[in-house]
DNA sequence: GCTTTTATTGAATGAATGTTCAATAATTAG
DNA sequence: CTAATTATTGAACATTCATTCAATAAAAGC
């Protein structure tokens, strides 16, 4: 009963994302997303709303693409100590990976918008709050497993990771060095390890 | 034998930095600069060359107010963990009292600015450098009171301070939660407190 | 085939952008 | 006071920006 849709929204927005990526939400132009896309700017419209719908739809996208991972990878039948290495060696091996040094997306994202833009910082508050949630329920299993005792309660210590993945992030920005990045996560990781003797302090 | 420049180069620097943390590169336009520094357009173009040109001079600016206040609070006569200690109790302080939760004007550029930009990176790069060989020395002393001994590398350990610089910048601005500061800062010290029962694993 | 409905096109729009420059003002040297 | 020099002004400029919309194209129902 009508003309159909000739694009592929999943595959549009993976461009738009890339594009956003690399030149964050100011820096990027309709004529960017035009080109990246193969879209008319009428179609962006259309489909999209306008340059921030298209925006908030590449997020959305983003951490559809992402909520599996960060489950799957902390949810294995490994030892909880060993799922967080997991996690923080594939954030290493995406950062080496990625040779346009773009950092992480939501990261880059969450500096560049303003704090009273609840629309967007909402949804990264969400991101990043499942990625916190993850971590303290691995954490609280590695408390339960009698491997660590901290004074530290699980959710300060998932907030600490956080902070790790951040400080990953922005570090490989500038200085793109996989020894470097490892021997972060070795001293991050090493908080994880600690015994009572060290403990209070 | 001319007329005599009327504005104070260090104050519009302040209010051009202001600006620019708050909004960005991309963000903050020449009428924004006019409003805040209450120059007229030409004048700044006279004045810094162009809006880049202004950019560069306030992170130089800022680089300028920000190097004496690092070195001076890692240069007392206090134990070296008690020098990192004050240095990550200032930058809590810091985060905290900023009310509009601008978060660090070198990490929002940081993570702005394209890595192909060689004349803004390599500043950054710069004061960062600057950071991190003063955290190397405060932990060489470290190492070389006897107090701690790590298989790790004081370098190594200093890269692991400013990524939890970066770490703790980042998450302010989203959580802007002084308690969540602290107990990132706890464990981030931590490390440095290890003794050799916990080493090596 | 004709009508209806929706998608696509891409030129046009007006606003905002960074930048320039001729006019004007302020200072000093002679 | 006059001339020379430089600072300031702010309107004007070309460009780019996000956005719109009339024209056109493609499908389905009748």
């Amino acid at each position: 009963m009508a003309r159909p849709i000739e694009f592929d929204r999943e595959e549009v927005l993976r461009k738009a994302i890339g594009v956003f990526w690399q030149k964050g939400y100011s820096g990027t132009s309709i004529k960017n997303l035009v080109e990246a896309t193969g879209l008319q700017p009428g179609s962006i419209y259309s489909a999209f709303g306008d340059k921030r719908g298209l925006f908030l739809a590449a997020i959305d996208g983003y951490f559809d693409d992402m909520k599996p991972r960060v489950v799957n990878i902390l949810h294995t039948d490994q030892t909880p100590i060993v799922r967080i290495e997991n996690f923080f060696n594939r954030l290493i091996n995406e950062s080496v990976t990625d040779e346009h040094h773009k950092g992480c997306f939501l990261v880059n994202t969450l500096l560049e918008i303003p704090v009273d833009d609840q629309e967007i910082n909402s949804r990264l508050q969400a991101m990043f709050g499942l990625v916190e949630n993850e971590f303290r329920g691995v954490l609280e299993e590695h408390i339960a497993s009698g491997e660590f005792d901290s004074k530290q309660s699980p959710e300060a210590l998932a907030r600490f990771l956080v902070a790790g993945i951040y400080g990953l992030r922005v570090f490989n920005k500038t200085q793109p060095d996989i020894s470097a990045l490892k021997s972060i996560v070795d001293n991050l990781l090493f908080v994880l390890r600690r015994k009572s003797c060290n403990d209070g302090i």
